[in-house]
DNA sequence: CGTAGTCTTGATGCGCCTCAAAAGTAGTGG
DNA sequence: CCACTACTTTTGAGGCGCATCAAGACTACG
């Protein structure tokens, strides 16, 4: 079992390109498997799961059953404690992994829904073992998956901790970007499929906020549109925003 | 290679008793290896290091060479970014693992910095393969770990994004009441190794609104004592406040 | 034991939340 | 296809919680 493989195919994100900025990276690349990996599973017999706008995959408290796969669409993952609080702890794009914080006790601890209508594949978890036989690479990916998922969150407790309102929308806006755009590319159609209250919640804001942030950077030409269709117009501008904060001139 | 083990040495954290609150177990309860194996890694030949209060075990950019272990002390991890920024994205105590999200690139995200004098176990990772052979759970043990990181920030998202500064300062000490207890016990003797400044960079907060918060709780004769040295006189009001804020009667 | 750093407490200001309402958008059925 | 309605987004006004600035008290390390 080999234990070093890949260099991961990190997205080129303009973000480093711009401002050399180590913190938010991980942010702005997917978090889907290798390239090689992902194809030999597409190549698996997987159950594929349609998923109707507002449906939801798995609860809470479900028995892990599956590693999940989106690959089309856009989903969420929620907790939810006993006082009814909600938390997004993430969006998930086609290529990416959902659940991934259930292995420890081999029960989802987030409940995931579908923000648009999507399509999942459902890896069984009875056939890892004998999948790991012949994929043996499986295993790194997986650490490799759940650790850059880690770095992942421990990026956004530094936006949350440390930026404010107006850096956190445009550090979350150009990650969109750069996810949504194609190879390495940023994306200048933003579309935002999920609701501005979803944003908020992700980022430890209120709706107003969001709407407010967007609108300073839209006063400032960075971007053009409103609602859910933006149009990303000087992307250097938002990674300077992102990166330095709501400029002082 | 099994993929079906353990259920964790779950800790039986009293947030659990009094609230029922199922979004900061993770929290509360020690990230460590299973005590098995653990146990088979105790026999295995490792380096081991002595860090002086306040040296650094590695740095972001370092390669990843081992797997380090936390066997005496307290060391904490710190994200920083170009601009100086630093974010804490943790604190470890004996027992539990450092440098997880260094996994997907081989290479260091964060600073792992030890807070008073401690000792940490590395096991090589060169070593890894051949060790595999003979401990086929480690790679389990490896993913429930990382899973279980995952988890835990997730819950301290919620935490950052949803709860004041108060309930953040509630929910911290119990936490730690909860991982410095030993055998499921809560302890009631809190030493604060960590200085202010930590607490509050990671929790969001600043050191004054941290020494606020205490002096809230020390009001309220939920603890006593002052400075590093506290003492938990009523457990249950502190998850109580934890859970559900600062009591409004 | 001395001193540098840490912790506490107070006063003030600001950024974001809250409350409120209008404008816009999208989905539905006639 | 258009009108209707429910929801989402935007914009405004006011208040509050925490940051900031400033000093003083205390700890603990060398």
């Amino acid at each position: 079992m080999s234990f070093d493989t890949q260099g991961p195919p990190l997205q080129l994100s303009e973000l480093l390109v711009y401002g050399q900025n180590a913190s938010v990276q991980q942010l702005c690349s997917p978090h889907t498997l290798d390239d090689n990996v992902l194809t030999q599973l597409a190549a698996l017999p997987m159950r594929e799961i349609k998923l109707a706008r507002g449906q939801t995959l798995f609860r809470q408290g479900h028995g892990l059953h599956g590693l999940y796969i989106v690959t089309e669409g856009l989903l969420k993952t929620t907790l939810v404690d006993a006082q009814g609080r909600h938390q997004i702890t993430g969006f998930h794009f086609p290529g990416e992994l959902v659940g991934l914080d259930a292995f420890h006790n081999r029960e989802h601890l987030c409940m995931a829904t579908s923000i648009e209508p999507s399509t999942v594949r459902v890896f069984a978890l009875h056939r890892f073992n004998e999948t790991m036989a012949r994929l043996p690479g499986l295993y790194d990916a997986l650490a490799s998956v759940l650790s850059k998922n880690l770095a992942e969150h421990e990026q956004l407790l530094m936006v949350v901790n440390q930026r404010d309102a107006s850096a956190r929308v445009a550090i979350f806006l150009f990650s969109l970007a750069c996810r949504l755009g194609r190879n390495g590319q940023v994306a200048s159609d933003l579309i935002l499929a999920m609701p501005r209250a979803d944003i908020a919640n992700y980022l430890g804001l209120t709706t107003e906020t969001i709407s407010r942030a967007i609108a300073a950077l839209r006063q400032t030409d960075i971007i053009e549109g409103r609602g859910k269709h933006l149009r990303l117009v000087a992307p250097a501008r938002l990674a300077d925003w992102a990166i330095n904060g709501r400029p002082s001139s």
